[in-house]
DNA sequence: GATAATCCTTCCAATGATTGGAAGGTCAAG
DNA sequence: CTTGACCTTCCAATCATTGGAAGGATTATC
């Protein structure tokens, strides 16, 4: 197959493909005779959607190529893996965390905010630093 | 104030001071004699502030600009603020649910995984596609 | 007034994953 | 041998931020 081939297989668009192979992260494609258009196999397939789907699942690159060594290493200890995942859903959940943290703010300073069309905002004024509405509670 | 006192007063680092100066986001500060060395005003340092604040919440640089321009708006409606607060709530929704989105299904592999010595790993074999336990339940 | 320390200046590069485009080479069909 | 679709490499942009280099300005101290 060429890269249009195995990219439409995959997931994995071409341009994304030769990237990974620029850094390592698959090998690098045998060419067809003369030495131009990257040849590819249904293998490769396989690892490009192992890879597409790492990434759907928010693994870094990094991570990826940790996941591809240990789903080639046939003596792998399935703790290995665990603990990439893990360590990757309690990543989720602080960019999870932080997320809503935000969130609620901007629900608290909506909820404030006439929305009218007169100048009066609390949201500006909060932003701006003026106190409003959450103080100390005093 | 030079760039540093201001940096540390405002909590954005001169780095950035320089950038949102270069970007338009503030205007050019103003320069002490010689023409070297910005020079900056408690009001500057209140504008920073109120960047940075919106920088915690989420907004981009380009929505930054807009509630700079809304907040020296005097004639503002403040229904054109809460929209765009509306409209990063929602974005961030959307960010949120993919994030949990990946949590579910992270936490459904490793729960799934033994995690102890041996190779076999219900989570690799999910990542190359291979069914497994979620599959059209026949 | 020399010197050192600290600050500032501009410019360039890197991050991470991805996309876009330009300029040109290759292949398959007709 | 042309056409068109595909491929190649290389360079640049995204977004916000950080890092460093090389050098100039200012301040404090002697």
């Amino acid at each position: 197959m060429n890269i249009g081939e195995v990219a439409r297989a995959s997931g994995v668009s071409a341009k994304m493909i030769r990237y990974y192979e620029s850094i390592g992260l698959i090998e690098a494609a045998k060419r067809k005779g003369s030495g131009a258009y990257r040849v590819y196999s249904d293998g490769d397939v396989h690892v490009l959607r192992f890879i597409r789907r790492s990434r759907d699942l928010g693994f870094t690159v990094a991570e990826i190529a940790n996941l591809l060594r240990l789903w080639q290493d046939r003596r792998r200890a399935s703790a290995d893996v665990k603990s990439l995942v893990t360590a990757k859903i309690a990543d989720l959940d602080t960019r999870i965390e932080e997320l809503l943290s935000m969130k609620r703010t901007l629900e608290h300073l909506a909820m404030n905010c006439n929305g009218d069309h007169r100048p009066d905002c609390p949201i500006l004024d909060d932003l701006s630093g003026k106190a409003c509405c959450h103080g100390n509670g005093g």
